[in-house]
DNA sequence: AAAAAGTACTTGACATTACGTAGTACTTAT
DNA sequence: ATAAGTACTACGTAATGTCAAGTACTTTTT
């Protein structure tokens, strides 16, 4: 499992992306993450829940309640058209990134 | 200018690779990291110097003065083994961190 | 000679972020 | 009836990068 402060900075950008196939709720989220790294990152539940607000505030995602329950009620998001920018801004420079990164990086 | 929020956890990484090639000091090695980059990431003096405070408390790199001043007089930092060993650890590290982001990355 | 620019580092405060701990609320499986 | 799983909330904290400001010393420009 991979240290976080690693992946700090691309939080948003993981949630954003399963976002983009559509409306979602936390838990969900979560395991999708875990799903679509095969296990090799796993988001905190904090971590997860504090993001939301963090996007909700700066206009990336938007809430609503969920109708089906299991367990305590769902809060869905969605992406906003914000969001979706920024998510594209995302991964260009991701691109920029890498390609700095690697210049430190040997063999 | 890249943003830092993304490069964070690897300062450390871009700091040790360049003392990998010989003992320097801070503000050459700011230099060395702007000239690396061809001038895309430029890191900031407070992180830097704030950067070898905590990586010599970690044992990651040494402080020696300087003999030769121009301007205030210099302090110099070399690896460690910890350093050199620290260094190893997040190149493999960054391999799968871009192996994990790059699931969440379209086009 | 004086002023400016460049080198080299220091100090203190601050905002953001990921995460630990703990707890609430509700549903299904044992 | 109890445990386990689902789904979220609240509070506090440590670490990090950065801003603002300043010190100290050398070389270049005017």
């Amino acid at each position: 499992m991979i240290s976080s402060e690693v992946i700090r900075g691309y939080i948003d950008t993981m949630i954003l992306c399963v976002l983009l196939s559509g409306e979602n709720y936390g838990y969900e989220i979560g395991r999708r993450i875990r799903d679509i790294t095969d296990d090799e990152y796993s988001i905190k539940e904090t971590t997860l829940y504090s993001a939301f607000t963090r996007m909700e505030r700066a206009g990336l995602i938007e809430s609503f309640p969920g109708s089906v329950t299991y367990g305590k009620p769902r809060t869905y998001y969605r992406l906003t058209e914000t969001g979706v920018k920024f998510y594209k801004e995302k991964c260009s420079e991701w691109a920029l990134t890498q390609k700095i990164i690697n210049k430190f990086i040997k063999e």
